[in-house]
DNA sequence: CGAATGACCTGTGAGC
DNA sequence: TGCTCACAGGTCATTC
């Protein structure tokens, strides 16, 4: 489900409970996710204390007092559930409550919290496209699955100036283009295609169309950095998107899916004042794209 | 090298 | 009602 921003809003909802948190004890109901766990992945928890909660792109990083940092990733369908044991005045709706288990239930981690609770935060998956696993804080920028990312799309990091130079000379399509991680780290295919039609850019269009001959960025390109940051920013604020039953930590639903422009919305009307276009469904790198062929150009 | 495709999984909704 | 099919927020390995 989630891209950055709906990783962002579990990383701010899981932080105010398990920072400072000691790792009580550690439920791994099946030997794989995506990845097989690590073969001591109850071991390095089980006593632990969390440090911090940080994300990079769409990874959860929990820092642990020992030195490593558990590397988590939410795939289509991750999510977690924050349960409290008592009433408290930690975030988290439910309390410990075994009818809201179910079979998709794959790590339970129960936690007394530094306000000296007890919680339980569980992740729940039922594709198990995500997965967990360990490096060394030292280290954890160069692993593999963090090294190459991209440019941050939040904050200023992300401006026309650097997209110019991640887009200069690419045939890409733009939509392929804002996907790609190692470019950009953290959109996905909802909020490409919306900052997509707030810039009023064709997917299609070849990424290296938006830099000058010089190197500077187009007009083009300078909504497009603005689009970008806008959504994100938004969506965020918004606590994410919900499609189906994902919820927020507490239970909570993202609000931000009510506020597509474009996406699932093949079919119907145009948003943008004047337009009269209608909206349409392409196929690109075997994803959907959403957009305005009337003013997308 | 970049770009397309398949693979990994389960669940849901549309259409018959 | 029940069946089949297409499709779903991501990423990695493989093949042109």
């Amino acid at each position: 489900m989630p891209e950055l921003p709906e990783v962002e809003t579990v990383r701010r909802g899981l932080q105010p409970v398990m920072e400072g948190a000691r790792i009580l004890a550690v439920e791994q109901r099946r030997a794989d996710l995506r990845f097989p766990f690590p073969a001591d992945f109850t071991e390095r928890l089980t006593g632990n204390t969390v440090t911090a909660v940080e994300r990079r792109a769409k990874y959860l990083l929990f820092r642990l007092a020992d030195g490593l940092t558990m590397i988590a990733h939410l795939g289509m369908s991750g999510s977690w559930r924050i349960e409290m044991r008592d009433d408290s005045e930690l975030p988290g709706r439910f309390h410990y409550d075994k009818s809201r288990e179910n079979a998709h239930d794959h790590v339970v981690l129960t936690l007394a919290t530094a306000a000296g609770g007890e919680a339980r935060t569980v992740y729940n998956d039922p594709r198990r496209f995500g997965f967990m696993l360990f490096a060394d804080t030292a280290t954890a920028n160069a692993h593999p699955l963090l090294a190459g990312l991209g440019v941050e799309p939040t904050g200023n990091a992300l401006g026309a100036e650097m997209l110019a130079r991640l887009f200069a000379g690419k045939a890409a399509p733009l939509k392929a283009a804002l996907l790609d991680q190692k470019l950009i780290a953290g959109l996905g295919n909802i909020y490409v295609c919306e900052a997509l039609w707030r810039a009023k850019l064709s997917p299609r269009r070849k990424a290296g169309t938006l830099v000058r001959a010089s190197g500077a960025p187009t007009a083009r390109l300078e909504r497009l950095a603005g689009a970008i940051r806008a959504v994100i920013a938004e969506a965020i604020e918004a606590g994410g998107s919900s499609l189906r039953d994902h919820r927020q930590t507490n239970g909570e639903l993202g609000y931000f899916q009510h506020r597509f422009d474009v996406y699932d919305r093949e079919g119907e009307p145009c948003r943008r004042e004047g337009c009269g276009g209608t909206v349409m469904r392409i196929v690109q790198s075997g994803r959907s794209t959403f957009l305005c062929p009337r003013c997308q150009l």
